[in-house]
DNA sequence: CGTGTAAGGAATTCTGACACG
DNA sequence: CGTGTAAGGAATTCTGACACG
């Protein structure tokens, strides 16, 4: 159910003219922010461009801090910064899920 | 975040060839359904059709269903029994939880 | 009843480029 | 650097209809 969920925030179905709807930016803006790999979109066999909601949530990121007036490879940094965090995180909780598991073996 | 979720899967943003391809429907098959009042996606100010995840279930639903050779008018009332289940159930837990909210007033 | 198909039009998407700044 | 726009082509979607069964 939740892992439903999650599979449907990461599936890449939307197209671009329905991204700009949603996040108000130009079809222009969306393409670029692809070509400065702040966003990689799914590509069909014929080549139009498939977005995830998860895509969606992204670009409203990128358009807050654009309208700060961050530059895109500063907005590049500070994702990548952000999902090194989140892949520390989840190590140690995959760690610490194994240790639990071990020392909960043949106890119950 | 389950809200949230939630919210994914009932937005209806996937146009009809990307659900043909998520469900192996025909473009003419999903058409056909929603004249038969099976489903309901929602039109654009220009006219296309957008559909929800929950949407592509219930097409996957309808699939078995026809394979099995059920009549799209038989399915029909199937779906609607099921709603009315569930709408039942729905306003039962929700008299529960108002219940349960009383009771519980001033305890804490 | 349920689905395929050809028909014609309208809107979408794509790429590469020029423009402005 | 970031975004708008005109350009031309290819694929999408829509509706109403005829066909088969």
């Amino acid at each position: 159910m939740v892992q439903e969920d999650l599979s449907y925030k990461d599936k890449k179905v939307i197209s671009i003219g329905t991204v700009s709807e949603l996040t108000g930016l130009s079809d222009r803006q969306i393409r670029y922010y692809e070509e400065r790999h702040l966003l990689t979109p799914h590509r069909t066999s014929r080549g139009t461009r498939k977005y995830s909601f998860s895509d969606v949530e992204r670009l409203m990121e990128i358009a807050d801090k654009r309208e700060d007036g961050v530059q895109t490879a500063e907005i590049l940094k500070e994702m990548k910064r952000k999902e090194e965090r989140q892949d520390r995180d989840l190590r140690k909780k995959m760690l610490q899920g194994q240790l639990n598991a071990h020392f909960r073996y043949g106890r119950k």
